[in-house]
DNA sequence: CTAACTGTAATATATCACATAGTACACCTT
DNA sequence: AAGGTGTACTATGTGATATATTACAGTTAG
C-alpha cells in the first residue's frame, strides 16, 4: 500500500515529487518513524513510474536519513532527526534569503509573509506545536 | 560596468544565479528604478559567460518584470511589482510549505525560523522597513 | 530447499536543459 | 558610416531525467 498522495506536475522531475510527497506525508504524521514504506517495484507499479526512478526516490530518502533499510526486507521510516550546523545554513541563510527577496520584488510584506508561515506550521501537523 | 556581486557555485545553472544576484541588487537598493542595466555583451565580457547565456538571464528578467528594453539602446530597471494573485498562491502555499516541512523534519521550531525571517528581512535593506 | 520477495547495480536508449561557439539582422545613437 | 543595442538562429557537447531490461545477493515464508 502507497501511503502518501502525489500530483504529478509538469517540469519537476518525479523523483523529486515523490520524495517531496514523503517528507510530507512523515512531517504530518501520516508515515510515523517504524512504519513499513513501500517497495521499490511496488512504487513504481503504484505510481506507473520506472523502478529505476523509484529507487532513485529510495536512496535519496535514505540518504537523507527519512529512511532505514533492512536488507531484504525493504525500508522502514526513520526517527525525525536533527538538523547540522549546514543544514540550519543552508535554511537560514540561503533558502531564506531567496523567499525574501522574491518577496520584497512583489512588495509583499513581512507581515504577509509570516502569516503564511503560521498558517502553513499548523496545515499539515492538527497539534499545533512550536 | 556591472552593479552587482557574484561568486558562482556549482550545480546551479549560471543564468539562475545571475538573474538572482540581480534581483537581490535591486531589492537592496544597488541597483534603482531607472538606472542603466549592462548590455548583453557587456555582461558576457565582465562575467566570462557566454553571449546566449548573458541574453538568457535579461530574457528572463524582461519575462518578470524586472528590466525593460528600450530597443536598440539597451534595458533599464523597472519599478517594483506588485504579486499577482498567482505568483502570491506560490509564494504562500508552495515555497512556504517547502520550507516550513524542511524544518519540521530537521526539528527546526517555529520560534528559530521565524527569527532568521525577522534577520534576513532586515540584512538586505538597511532601512528595516515593514 | 525453493519460491518470492527485498535493495542494488549495470547496460542501453531517448529526451531535455544548460552552456558554449559563431553568425546574422533590425534598431538606435553619435 | 561606425559602433553600440537586443534578438534569432544553427550547431556542438555535457549532464540530468526517465525509460526498458537484466542480473545478483540477502531475507522470509511455504
Amino acid at each position: 500500500m502507497i501511503n502518501f498522495t502525489i500530483k504529478f506536475q509538469y517540469g519537476i522531475p518525479l523523483y523529486e515529487q515523490i520524495v517531496y510527497a514523503v517528507k510530507k506525508a512523515i512531517v504530518s504524521e501520516q508515515l510515523k518513524p517504524g512504519d513499513q514504506f513501500p517497495s521499490v517495484r511496488e512504487i513504481a507499479r503504484e505510481l506507473r513510474i520506472n523502478p529505476n526512478t523509484a529507487q532513485k526516490v529510495i536512496a535519496h530518502l535514505v540518504r537523507e536519513g527519512l529512511l532505514e533499510i533492512k536488507p531484504g526486507i525493504g525500508s522502514v521510516v526513520s526517527e525525525l532527526g536533527i538538523a547540522t550546523n549546514a543544514q540550519r545554513d543552508k535554511i537560514f541563510k540561503d533558502e531564506v534569503e531567496k523567499l525574501v527577496v522574491e518577496c520584497k520584488r512583489l512588495s509583499i510584506t513581512k507581515k504577509e509573509f509570516i502569516d503564511a508561515v503560521n498558517r502553513n506550521w499548523k496545515l499539515d501537523n492538527e497539534k499545533g506545536e512550536e
